[in-house]
DNA sequence: CTGTTAGCGCGTTCAG
DNA sequence: CTGAACGCGCTAACAG
């Protein structure tokens, strides 16, 4: 296994030489410079990960912490965006990353995990799906001993920032792409969880939309299950005129409720999906691009890594129908 | 950020001690032991895993390489178990992970791969999805430089496992299980990739159930495509009394075909993915336990690398039909 | 059984 | 602009 100490030798310079090369220091000449560069081609040298982690203290592993509290083929599909999106930024800007589902950690206390961290040299930890509930996450982002990204909450601080898309405005386009030509007064809302960050702003959203519409809203908190979904519907859905739900995954239970009873109402959903296309009625959602967001996520913990201040970042989404077609 | 200095400093002893009880070291007198384990309690001390793995020469880190082409929910659902059921049994036995996708690697070459398994101090790796068709990873693997584990592919020798279910045995049981009482005796049988290692096993399994139910056997390759068994059953649909399918996404392709032309026929997949509890019709399907193996596949790493000769490992499964129920 | 001594491979002063 | 020297936190022989 070739090391700087060989790369040194064949560019006839010492260790510290090649290091400065390696790390695009000013202080060397153009000369030396192209004949270490030579070398470590030559050698196809690439630098021991581990000994440039411990020797240099700067703690640039990034842990990913993934909050779904259950596996679902709808949330293993936006979580393996976050996941790959993250991955491949990470790989690309040579940034280690750590994977912590949220079993791994639940039963830690902040400190345990603060202390892994630190084992880990783990500088930034990147938390999708945080929320109001989350005692422990919440502890460990305010110690500040770490920076963090919160992906779907407006939180942010000097070594917070937090990345999302404009929930409120996103949930009024979605309706009124969905909606707009549709003749009756009464909306059902299909809410989030209680306490959830991104629920309250897509419920202001949806409450602007009916305000603006002059509609007659009616909410329900579905907790982004298919399962209460699809009974707020049996139970609520003939008393309405659409139906707009805060997340695809309840929108799917919506429409199976709906087909159960044998009406048809407009539906909008919240994400984008796959399995969208599959369900008996095509619907309006709001397609978010979950890697995009994520790689985003990392750059931004890097940013933070380097000393940057936490900023607030918001990205776009479209509206759109994800059709059986897409996936064929 | 406490180091075993401290730990040997506070139970008055040499840091090789404390090195030697953090390690189970045999020499050490169970005084010495116990109080160099109370500093440590004490101090909450944690070893920095960085210094650690590079003291230690152990290449103890495991690569995995999630060999999907393409995102697609049903792929996702399947990476992801395989994902958390890896990252979890890593995290218990304190294996560190790494994860890469196809799409960071399929442009380098095995010996830059090589080399970067090397700079991470990467000892063995995780294929998941191996077929004969990647050169690259076939000359990774056969370069015997790294340890491999082989998931779904029948290839083991001294330093490589593999680990995989009965693929004929489970073709022949599903196929069993929902065709017993079909009256018919044509079987329409949609296999996978061309080249595939499942594939050919898959292929055995429901050709011996074929010859043991003297069924008229036609085999379409469907490439494992959702919209290729679509095509298929469309276009051979009508002549056959039964269909099998070598993975679930083809099934459901094969369901919305039946769909399309307005008649039924058992169909039986293989996988077990969330989405057949979506479709028009319920079926059949080999249910496996992807974390459980994913889990099993990082052990048969560790073992590796601890010096044991490679395995075939065979697991279960079981027969069943997931219900929409099941989601809710 | 315990402590001393060398490194692991690299980053980083600080003289020259 | 260059290189010798030290240290990151820990493991692994080796003495004692």
């Amino acid at each position: 296994m070739v090391s700087i100490k060989d790369v040194a030798a064949r560019a006839g310079v010492a260790i510290s030489t090649v290091s400065k090369v390696l790390n695009g220091y000013p202080n060397v000449s153009e000369k030396t410079r192209s004949r270490v560069q030579k070398a470590i081609d030559e050698l196809h040298y690439v630098p021991n990960a581990i000994a440039s982690a411990l020797s240099s203290k700067n703690t640039a592993r990034i842990a990913l912490i993934i909050n779904s509290l259950e596996h679902s083929q709808a949330i293993d599909e936006i979580d393996m965006h976050y996941l790959s999106g993250a991955i491949e930024e990470a790989k690309k800007r040579d940034i280690e990353l750590r994977t912590y589902f949220y079993s791994m950690i639940e039963d830690m206390s902040a400190e345990d995990i603060a202390r892994d961290f630190d084992a880990q040299r783990i500088g930034a930890f990147i938390v999708y799906g945080y929320n109001k509930n989350d005692a422990v996450l919440q502890i460990l982002h305010s110690m500040h001993r770490f920076k963090s990204v919160l992906v779907d909450t407006p939180i942010y601080d000097k070594d917070t920032s937090s990345i999302w898309i404009d929930q409120a405005q996103a949930q009024y386009d979605v309706a009124e792409a969905a909606f707009s030509s549709v003749k009756g007064k009464r909306l059902l809302y299909l809410a989030g969880k209680r306490n959830g960050f991104v629920t309250g702003e897509r419920l202001k959203g949806i409450k602007k939309f009916a305000k603006d519409r002059k509609l007659e809203l009616t909410v329900c908190y579905g907790d982004f299950s298919e399962a209460k979904a699809r009974a707020a519907v049996l139970k609520n859905g003939k008393e309405s005129d659409m139906i707009a739900c805060a997340s695809d995954l309840m929108a799917v239970g919506a429409v199976y409720a709906l087909a159960d009873m044998k009406i048809k109402k407009p539906v909008c959903g919240f994400d984008g999906i796959g399995l969208l296309s599959y369900t008996p009625q095509r619907m309006m959602t709001v397609i978010q691009d979950f890697a995009g967001i994520s790689a985003k996520a990392v750059d931004a913990a890097a940013a933070l890594l380097d000393g940057e201040e936490g900023r607030n970042i918001v990205t776009g989404y479209t509206i759109g129908v994800r059709e059986y077609s897409d996936v064929l």
